[in-house]
Order: C-alpha cells, then sequence, then structure tokens
DNA sequence: CTATGTTATGCAACCGGTTGCACGTCAAGA
DNA sequence: TCTTGACGTGCAACCGGTTGCATAACATAG
C-alpha cells in the first residue's frame, strides 16, 4: 500500500481527501479557506497533499468561481524594443499576484489584435493592450465584456496609463532651437498610434513656440528599414534637423545619412524616442527617454487593481519624459547640405 | 418575449438547447462533431447559437476533454534582445494553431522558472523552456507531467532543438586566426547556459587547432553592463582579440574599450554571438549569427507535433550558425597593446 | 437538565461543457 | 413480414474543483 498513486495523471482533491479521511469539501477549504477548519485538520491534509503531490487544478477551480487567475497582455510587436521592458515588468507584476500572462503579438495589425483578444477573452480575467492598433469601437466592445486597461491608447473611460511624450518632445525642440536650427522634419510612425499623435502635435506645438519649419515625413512602420528609407525625404526637405517616431527610426536615418555621406551631427542633427538603443549607436543617439517598464508595471497594476474590484473608475496615469543629450545634435551647418 | 437572454453572464450550450428544443449533448456535438448530427438539426442550431451570441467556454471545454489549447513558452530575460524574435516567431506558430501561449519570463533564475512552471502546467497542454536555467532532474521532472520541448537546452530524451553555435564560433577562430592574432580571450556566459558552454568548448577546440592562447574571463550574465565590467579582466590578459558570449557583452566591451581609449579594431579585435544587434554598433560588430526567431518556430512547432502525437520521439534538431563579418575584427597591432 | 450557540465537517448541487451507451426510427436485405 | 444495421438523438455520468446548507459534537447559558 506504498504508492498506488502512480497514475499518469496528478492526483486530484478526491486523492488527498481519501487518504486524509476528509471529504473533498474539507480539502477544498483547506487551501481556500484555512480558518474555517481545525488548524491540525488543515495542517494534516497540506502534509498529506504536499506528500503526494497534489497541486489544485487551475481549470476546474476556473470553471466554478469564474477565476481563473489569468491575464493578457497584446502588444503590437515583440521584437520592437519598446515593448521587452514593458513585457517583462507587465509580466513580473501579474506573477506577484500570481497570475498567469497571455501574450498576444498582433504584428501591428488590428485584424490580429480583434482574433487575439478574442480567444483571449474566454480564458482570461482582464486583458492589457497597449499601443492597441484596434479601433475605439472595438476596444469599447472588448472592454464591455472584460477589465481592460490600455498602454499608450487615450479613451475616455476605460483606464489607461500613458507615456507622455510631449515634455521630452518640446524639450527636444527647444534644446535644437537653442543650437539654432530653424527647420525640421518630424519623422511619423504608424497612423493609429496615440504616440505618434501626439509626438507629433507636440512637434508642431515646439515648432510653433520657436519659429521653426516643420515638415512631415511618413514612416509607416517603425522601424530601421523605414528610416532608411525615408532618408531621401528628409534630405530634399532641406532641414537641418530630424525628430524621428522612434529610436529604430532614427537609427536607420542615421545609417541611410552615413550610406549618402552626410554627417551627423556636423551636417545635420537627429532626435529619436522611446531611449531602447541606451548608447549603443554611433554617435551615440540624442532621445528622448521614457519608462516603459514602468508603464508595464503601472498598467498591470491598475488592471490587478481592477480584478479586485478596488475602485480605478476613469484612471489616467501619465509618466512624464525627458530629453537625454547625447551626441547626434550639433548646430546646424553654415549652408543647407547638398546631396 | 423577445429578449430574456439579457443576464450579465453568457448564453451557455443549455441556453441554446432550450431555444433549439434539443439536448446539450446535441448542441455540444453541432460543434464538435458535426458530421454525427443531421444537416438541418447542426444548421438550426448552429443559427440559434449565433442569434443568441453563444460561444463555447473555453475553460468548461477543457475541463472535460483536458485540451486547452493553451502551452507556455519561458525564458530568462524578455528584454534581452535573444528573445523577443524567438517569442515573437513561438507565439505565431503556435497561433497558426489556435494556440494561446502563456509566456514566463524566469528572470534568470531557476527557482522563479520553476515556480513559473509548476503555476502554467495545470493549464497547458505543452511547455517549451529556452535556455532554461533548470536542473536537469527539475525538467525532466516537468517533462513527465506534460509534453515538453527544449530551446537551447540538450537533454537526452527531452525533444530540443539547438543553435549550434560551433560551426560559427569555429569560424570566428579561424577568422582571427588568419588575420594573425595568436591568443584571445573567452568572455563567457551564465554557467548554467547551454550554448555557453558550447561556445566555451568551441573556443577551445578551435584555438587548438590553431595553435592560438585562450583565457577565460566569466561573465555571469549576459549583458552591457556585465560586458563593461570584464574589460580590465580582459586587458590584463593581454589577449589582441576577445569573442564574448554574447552581442550584448560585446557591446559592453566596445563601450569599456573605447572608455580606456583602446581602438577597436586596431589594437584589439572583438567577435559577439547572436548577431542580435545588426549592424547597430560603431563599429559594426563581427559576429556569429543566429536565426532565433528560427529557434522559436521550430520548438513550438516540435511541440505543438507532440501534442497532436504526432511522432517525435527524442528529436533533436540542429540549427546551423555562421560568422558575420562586420568592422570589430582585424589584423592584431604590432605589439600587445599597453593601458 | 434542557435550550441555544458555536464550530468543524460532510452532502450534494453546480460551474459548462464532453462522451459512452442506449434507444427509437427507418430502410434495405432475407 | 421479420431481422438487421445505420443513423440521429437523448440520458446521465464525468472532468475537478467550490459552496450553500445541513448536521453532529461540544460548550455555554438559563
Amino acid at each position: 500500500m506504498a504508492d498506488k498513486s502512480s497514475d499518469r495523471s496528478a492526483p486530484t482533491m478526491a486523492d488527498v481527501a481519501k487518504a486524509a479521511g476528509v471529504s473533498k469539501s474539507t480539502v477544498s477549504r483547506a487551501f481556500t479557506q484555512p480558518n474555517m477548519l481545525g488548524v491540525d485538520t488543515v495542517e494534516r491534509i497540506l502534509e498529506i497533499a504536499n506528500r503526494v503531490g497534489y497541486v489544485p487544478n487551475h481549470t476546474a477551480r476556473a470553471l466554478s468561481t469564474g477565476r481563473h487567475g489569468n491575464v493578457a497582455l497584446v502588444v503590437p510587436d515583440v521584437a520592437n524594443p519598446f515593448f521587452p521592458p514593458l513585457i517583462r515588468a507587465a509580466q513580473m507584476e501579474a506573477d506577484r499576484s500570481d497570475f498567469c500572462v497571455f501574450l498576444g503579438n498582433s504584428d501591428e495589425n488590428w485584424r490580429q489584435e480583434d482574433k487575439l483578444v478574442d480567444r483571449f477573452v474566454s480564458q482570461v480575467e482582464g486583458l492589457a493592450l497597449a499601443a492597441s492598433r484596434l479601433s475605439e469601437e472595438r476596444i469599447r466592445h472588448h472592454a464591455l465584456k472584460r477589465p481592460l486597461v490600455l498602454i499608450n491608447r487615450d479613451i475616455r473611460g476605460i483606464p489607461r496609463v500613458l507615456i507622455d511624450s510631449s515634455t521630452g518632445v518640446i524639450d527636444a525642440i527647444a534644446h535644437l532651437a537653442a543650437l539654432g536650427h530653424k527647420s525640421l522634419v518630424y519623422v511619423s510612425g504608424p497612423a493609429s498610434s496615440w504616440a505618434n499623435q501626439q509626438r507629433r502635435a507636440a512637434v508642431r506645438a515646439g515648432a510653433k513656440t520657436h519659429h521653426m519649419d516643420v515638415t512631415i515625413v511618413a514612416a509607416k512602420v517603425p522601424s530601421y528599414e523605414s528610416g532608411r528609407a525615408v532618408v531621401p525625404d528628409i534630405l530634399a526637405s532641406k532641414a537641418t534637423a530630424v525628430l524621428a517616431f522612434d529610436d529604430l527610426t532614427a537609427q536607420g536615418i542615421m545609417t541611410g545619412m552615413a550610406d549618402r555621406g552626410v554627417a551627423v551631427p556636423e551636417q545635420i542633427s537627429i532626435v529619436g524616442c522611446d531611449d531602447v538603443l541606451g548608447a549603443a549607436t554611433y554617435p551615440s543617439l540624442t532621445t528622448v527617454s521614457n519608462r516603459s517598464d514602468e508603464a508595464g508595471r503601472a498598467g498591470m497594476s491598475l488592471l490587478l487593481d481592477m480584478l479586485n474590484s478596488r475602485a480605478v473608475g476613469d484612471a489616467r496615469l501619465v509618466l512624464g519624459t525627458h530629453l537625454v543629450v547625447r551626441n547626434t545634435t550639433a548646430p546646424p551647418p553654415r549652408k543647407s547640405i547638398s546631396s
């Protein structure tokens, strides 16, 4: 009668109950409401459970309680360096509360995102969407079925945490103006990106303040390749400074400039956004810093608060940013560059 | 009698059954085994289900079938650029088969990894562990309860996909030897990392072939900071070339060298591993390329095969690597450097 | 010594599906 | 006409927990 428990399948509550000579209910309570039982009983059950290697079945519990202890996190592109720190922080925050997180990669595609959310929704308690590409209508639709928080997307009535690039971008414009620049181009990101809209607006505002000309050049997808691709457009504008939607784009632009023999920062100044590359570029990139990890942590924390029905309401948490001056900005050349 | 279905909760199979005047079983089969039913019946049920907005409950289904359509992926550090492409590819592969993936971040810590796996195990059909820091014993233990595949970890009897750096590393050594280097240091990674063990062995082997001296310098964690930290040790070795465990470490080393005024590659050559930075460093880094995305895809694919009980057995898939020569390698200086 | 409360535990229904088996019907073969 | 098999469907048990209510034991109050 040593070990009869060598089934392939894991021991269940019934097994533990039998071994302990009590009912299933008692075992259940030993785990969920121990103070409802005699201390010795609880101790004995836990001991036995541990001995036979019993682990409560998440799925079964979820079925009867409706709480699965899972949340979902959806991002546009795991491989975009903006997101890993965010994902990491969110995941660790969830972990602290014993939540498991589903990760979804929408591939910068709203259809894919919608599909993912639909698949997740029946098995999570709540969702966090980072830089969602979904329409406001779809987001509201999903928010109706499950607690939902947004990261870097601003929709009234839906709890959200935003990284406010405005301050940092305005600092950047001031910095460029102080160096003597009179014109700049903003290389934009995805149209549906809240961050992009906000940065573009901040660029316009800052440029106005400092009486600078601004040209918008569109790079649909934020990536190294996109950056390289828009270099001709940038040069055509005759501007002496560039502010890119993100560091990846900025990095691509730097490479593109180098390919054409345009010196950075001597002939043209470049500023990135997000500070995801650290000082890894050469010259090291002047950029607008943010703490995407903090956004991830805060977003998840907010979501967990909602799940514990701690009042959240129309939360709108804004995280500040600031300019990090490195070596890609300098005074403009005497005369505008000619390729 | 218009809509009585406005409960807060979603309609269940019983609701649909009642509305259709059939039994639960029939509704169930209409979704899972339609060809077992009359075509008209199926059609009617589907129509009604659709009308009342019925969606099968994932959790309940999982409870009775044991199939939740979920898999778990655990990595040591989401923010390490080696992993995002891997994660992304794995997630998309799972997605193609309508699987949802739990993501775990072990934080380079085996206890954390063990805890995560335990939490996942009751709600996934299978697990993929990338660069697992667990002991072989723990891995075998978990593999007993669920189909499990390893990525970059080589344990007999457990399906695994490995990125074989040996070929690339040996190429790198040959490249350095051809340039005239006589000595190099290998900056190692985590001791429990299979990749590290393999790279170290390849370095030794390659060095022996080319009659080079090799010194091992330890960097416990693969990171930019670690790289900077080991620079004094490297210089102390008087070696003229460095091969680092990964690109991040190599990048840190480059910065550290620059800080000390040691020119790369004129005074010392540096080779990285993984090629996660592209040509983003300056000088652009010579490195051993791999396709971590392919490893992620293949690993997940293998896991899904196991779940469909397609024979897998003791699979051991090895992906090759090759050297990418960029600009951090050059002939050694005439005389060894002095800091 | 009986009435009343507490406390620890068991019973059984329930969460929302799945599935083996039984049953009834209808058509083809004997 | 009776048998037999295929087909379509329902019954009820089951997956592994949770939980409202009942009950038994024991303590306290009247």
